[in-house]
DNA sequence: TCGCTGTCAAGAGCACTGCTCTCGAATTTG
DNA sequence: CAAATTCGAGAGCAGTGCTCTTGACAGCGA
């Protein structure tokens, strides 16, 4: 991004990005089990040097915590082709699933259990919202209509809709919420094989499902099929 | 249960259980970072002393795995009313979601991102398939409507339903496919901090969106509001 | 240009982990 | 009773996250 001013900060930086280009790496292929040892050898330092990049090995997690979630949500955004609500739906979800498959270890640092000792900070949040922000936006931009909520649950959801700058009805947002919850509760439950010996490779169920739930949304064009 | 004939036996199966119970009481206390070595030391034995119960980490990990499939299957089993297909619906989903309240570790063993080196053996697919088996039996019971379904994902319906007792129509499977990922999925979100800051707490929308559920199986009585 | 200051990599070391091996002691079996 | 099996204890190996100290280098003002 920004070229740093001294040698020392542009060299500080490219150190930085290559220990979370290499501790992905390790992600990627040594399974989950992240080793700053074995990310400092691999990169020809010696572990304590690493210490002066990230304070811990936490925090070297936070980093690839908030990337992972920069990173789908730049699939997401990307993906979305604009125009007919349903489309972009369809388009959005399945982006998600790619970009899933594709970095399932990283998925599962962000949507997976939460790591054993580690707190996730408050930084995570505001990268975390992209995704529902953009499904929220595909019910916004449909103009989808409200339907009863109980009380306690209609209240959250306006609080939610509240801080945001577009505001479609409460319902919707609870219906949305329910497609959310599907979408990513079928991402893991295929990534974290839940699904063998069932709708194992769920390209299918997953299809299939993305439509009902934009039925559920109220998007048109999805219609619920005759049952 | 069957009490061993010899001492040995009986000692052997009584110390197994000490390991378990101990090693799932520091799973719901320190985090999840389960430790041979402090069970071991928590039980006044030494580590080593431990590999003649469990060959490995990995095994004690899979017979708590395998203990807690089949505790959420006794809690979801015990749960169930018979009766009304709703109702049984309903007291289902709340049992599922309060046994992995009060079990979040346990919950996060079995449903959350798999262990770092960690391979599932095929002893667990029994256990886990408990409780899906009581969402078809439900279905089943309520003598739910078939839908139209795309080729592949019928197939592979068809092909889980045949192993089966109970045969409900291939588009009810798919139904209750879609509610048990949106029920678990909700679980998750709400059990590994992904709510925070919209429905938690998801008392609410958990029971509202379990009834949306039960709309999209067809349960009769549950019925989709307005839209 | 010299010298100061802050930054960096390296190494040793601590407490911890999973796991293996060996060695006596106890217990079951023949 | 003797032989075979099982068990607990201890030492030890290779690995981990993390801390502290040491010495080298770069950037700055004088």
């Amino acid at each position: 991004m920004s070229a740093g001013r001294t040698a020392r900060e542009r060299a500080r930086a490219e150190v930085t990005r290559e220990i979370k280009d290499e501790a992905r790496r390790q992600l990627a292929t040594d399974g989950a089990g992240l080793s700053l040892r074995a990310v400092a050898r691999s990169l020809g330092m010696v572990s304590s040097a690493l210490y002066r990049y990230f304070p811990s090995r936490d925090d070297l997690l936070t980093a690839l915590i908030i990337d992972a979630y920069d990173a789908l949500g730049d699939a997401v955004e990307k993906a979305d082709p604009g125009g007919a609500p349903i489309e972009r739906w369809r388009a959005v979800c399945a982006a998600a699933r790619g970009w899933a498959l594709a970095h399932r270890h990283e998925y599962a640092l962000i949507y997976g259990s939460p790591i054993p000792g580690y707190q996730a900070p408050q930084d995570t949040v505001g990268p975390a919202a992209r995704v529902p922000l953009v499904l929220i936006d595909i019910a916004h931009a449909a103009d989808v209509p409200d339907s009863p909520l109980p009380d306690v649950l209609r209240e959250q959801v306006v609080g939610v809709l509240a801080t945001l700058p577009i505001a479609p009805p409460p319902g919707a947002g609870a219906r949305v919420l329910i497609a959310w919850t599907q979408v990513f509760g079928m991402i893991s439950f295929e990534l974290f094989g839940q699904l063998v010996g069932s709708a194992d490779p769920a390209d299918a169920f997953f299809g299939y499902a993305v439509d009902r739930m934009a039925a559920i949304i109220g998007l048109p064009g999805a219609e619920w099929p005759t049952p």
